[in-house]
DNA sequence: ACTCATATTATGTGCAGACATAATAACGGG
DNA sequence: CCCGTTATTATGTCTGCACATAATATGAGT
């Protein structure tokens, strides 16, 4: 017998050691807690702790009194931290530069109406860019509803970026974020200095108030971008 | 006063709607645990459950000490599940369908060898297309470490996908993975069947037993594609 | 003033016991 | 044999208490 386990995170590492040892095999129904408990000499509580995080991680799946069991299928759960786009630019350890493109009040187009369900009603238009050093780093497009954030007629977002002044001053209760890949085209491509046609990578994001939409963005990083996260 | 707090869950949407007020402004340090356990009438370990998970979601930076506070950049932090293609595409409704396109040994391109520290071993490299209904749904361009994983040199891939394999016979410690946009080349356009030059959005993943690699994969999707999740 | 040891404090985690809840299994009547 | 009711069981969560740990605040000694 090897050292006893104590923390919730040893007994964490215990079940994962014998999933990925094939004792309990994909699909396999593992002892239930009370079990697991007396065999490490733990609390129940402990147990719960440990399976729970890894249900939560993807690597078992538990239902009452049906039990717990080993994923068949590990669905890979993939975290991504989106930070400000100032601190993704300044941890790559360039420089942030901004660059507000236009400012406008219109209506949006159908596509952006229908997602944001503000009918025919004129939305605020902000175009910028964000730089890391000299070089264009992402290309923000967004609509915000005044409707919900009144404050936002009254800003000029020359020197702070909507990203940044949103954060501030309109927090939302949930929302929806997209990843996509995009042709640039000719607009794009001039703003983020890259050829027509250039492969994009797109993150779009609608955020809610309760039942309002607050704003709807889409951000255009420049050719070669990548997101990355662990597994 | 309104009802009762009584589960953690009911704590966290109580605090959640104080951000939301700012009643605790962005930066604040908020009550202690035991002073808000006071307050609710709950357990302290209720509201460590509490704070622990809005922690987790980015909205609370906690330290030991120095307490709680309201995240000043709440970073979303965006969950993307990653199934099997096969579910992928069955969860939209469509036939699933898939075609072994190359199966060869042979030395993996610099970047890959690199990425795989595999050096100058030949290794396992897989080519397949994933079908939703008649249309192509995404490519599979895989690299495999026979090395770790003997059994794959056994397994042709003719009908079940590398991608399902893999996970049946292949449990990985950690692994990384990672979101681009890049231009389909001829190949690429040919198994697509898409233009040569359309945006296409790739996933990579890169996996590792310990300190052995098992597997890197790219993913390329058809023309269009986007992935999406909740905040 | 400055430095280093020590006290204090908020979070992190463990334990034992209890009840709640959801889902299945067993059972009994028709 | 089918169907609805009831018992059983595993997970989900709460409580109250304890001690561990990390980080800051305090203060003694030079």
């Amino acid at each position: 017998m090897t050292e006893a386990i104590r923390t919730w995170q040893g007994v964490m590492e215990e079940v994962r050691r014998r999933i990925h040892a094939r004792d309990w095999p994909p699909g396999a129904l593992i002892p239930n807690e009370a079990d697991l408990a007396a065999e490490f000499g733990v609390a129940r509580a402990t147990v719960n702790r440990a399976l729970r995080t890894l249900a939560e991680a993807g690597l078992l799946d538990r239902r009452r009194k049906a039990g717990t069991r080993v994923a068949l299928q590990p669905v890979a759960k993939a975290t991504l931290d989106i930070p400000v786009l100032r601190l993704e630019v300044e941890a790559r350890g360039k420089e942030y530069g901004y660059r507000r493109l236009a400012r406008t009040e219109a209506l949006p187009p159908d596509d952006i109406a229908t997602a944001m369900q503000t009918g025919d009603t004129p939305l605020l238009h902000i175009r910028a860019l964000h730089l890391a050093g000299d070089a264009p780093y992402a290309l923000e497009d967004r609509w915000i509803n005044p409707g919900v954030i009144a404050a936002a007629r009254d800003e000029p977002f020359t020197r702070i970026s909507a990203n940044e002044w949103l954060l501030a001053h309109a927090p939302y209760t949930h929302g929806e974020i997209g990843f996509s890949a995009t042709n640039a085209r000719a607009p794009e491509a001039a703003e983020l200095g890259c050829a027509t046609g250039s492969a994009l990578f797109v993150l779009d994001r609608l955020t809610w108030d309760h039942a309002r939409t607050i704003t709807r963005v889409a951000i255009f990083y420049a050719p070669g971008h990548r997101m990355r996260t662990g597994l």
